[in-house]
DNA sequence: CCGAAGGAGTTGACGCGTCAACTCTAGGCA
DNA sequence: TGCCTAGAGTTGACGCGTCAACTCCTTCGG
């Protein structure tokens, strides 16, 4: 509720940034399809099964995953129960006793996830990295990676892990 | 289901494509809570609120915010369902009869949007602008205008009308 | 005037994502 | 042994977003 700094933006300037938000919403849009056309899954469900399958026994708990995807520990376990319900994933008991604390592909995850790899990774060379010039490829680099650090200043781990 | 182009991404590509996500993530992250913090509404919120702020006669129908933000009309009623729940905007009889069909803001609505324009252009400049070298300008801009120009290979407008 | 066609807007169901509150288990310590 | 706290994981409520189905007005033809 409290105005802050009063700026405004040049013209120009406003259309950069409008323009380059909306290049994002598209190119994303278009994976999103080409997943969901090819594969049958969405962007969440590709970056978990990418994940797990990456997993040495192909085996993590919650906090693994949620930390390897830098997802909230509770977006993690909401996305489980939904591809837990599809067949995708499944809990099992891997502690001694009690509770259900590790989380596993299903054999149709592995089928789908092995498909989905090789269609995205040619959806994301059409669509990105074909339209890319040299020049453009290290200006969104080096634009990526100063952004990354202004806001994660330590630290260099974690990857969304897929998408 | 169907596999469709046997095609992988070199390392260095793949990670080219994760860093540039991520950065986007952070950055929309980081706006999205400024807006949340200086003004207490959300970004769907901003746009529509401006969208409506710029209008003549701060007043519009459900199809021309549909157009103008470039949203899917049913996205636009929900999100006006929200917003008239929070008191930012209110659904008016425009048409001589029956059906509530003009969309407008409240004194509310007004007075919120003014602070939160100051507060989002400061935090563009903050965050996006003033990190970028001006070869960095010109390869995003290059690189946005072709990819919408390549997914819309059309017309020329249409803008997302804020975030 | 009546009825069909079509467009504008809404609604419901569901997936994605966050926050806050809750439950359960494991481990430490008297 | 028995409590008790810390952390892991889950759940519920809610906002955002899409798709498909629905309602209601308008308009055009007879």
């Amino acid at each position: 509720m409290i105005p802050v700094m009063a700026e405004t933006l040049e013209p120009e300037e406003w259309e950069l940034w409008d323009t380059w938000m909306r290049a994002q919403r598209l190119l994303v849009r278009e994976l999103d399809r080409g997943l969901q056309r090819d594969s049958g899954i969405s962007k969440a469900e590709f970056s978990v099964l990418v994940t797990l399958w990456q997993a040495p026994g192909r085996e993590m708990r919650v906090g693994e995953l949620s930390e390897s995807l830098d997802w909230e520990k509770s977006r993690v376990s909401h996305q489980l129960t939904r591809m837990e319900n599809r067949g995708f994933v499944e809990r099992t008991q891997s502690g001694a006793a009690g509770r259900r604390t590790g989380i596993g592909l299903t054999a149709k995850g592995r089928r789908v996830v092995q498909s989905a790899i090789l269609g995205h990774a040619g959806n994301i060379r059409r669509y990105f990295l074909d339209s890319l010039t040299p020049e453009q490829t290290a200006a969104i680099r080096a634009w990526s990676e100063q952004m990354i650090d202004s806001v994660e200043p330590n630290c260099g781990e974690a990857g969304d892990g897929a998408a």
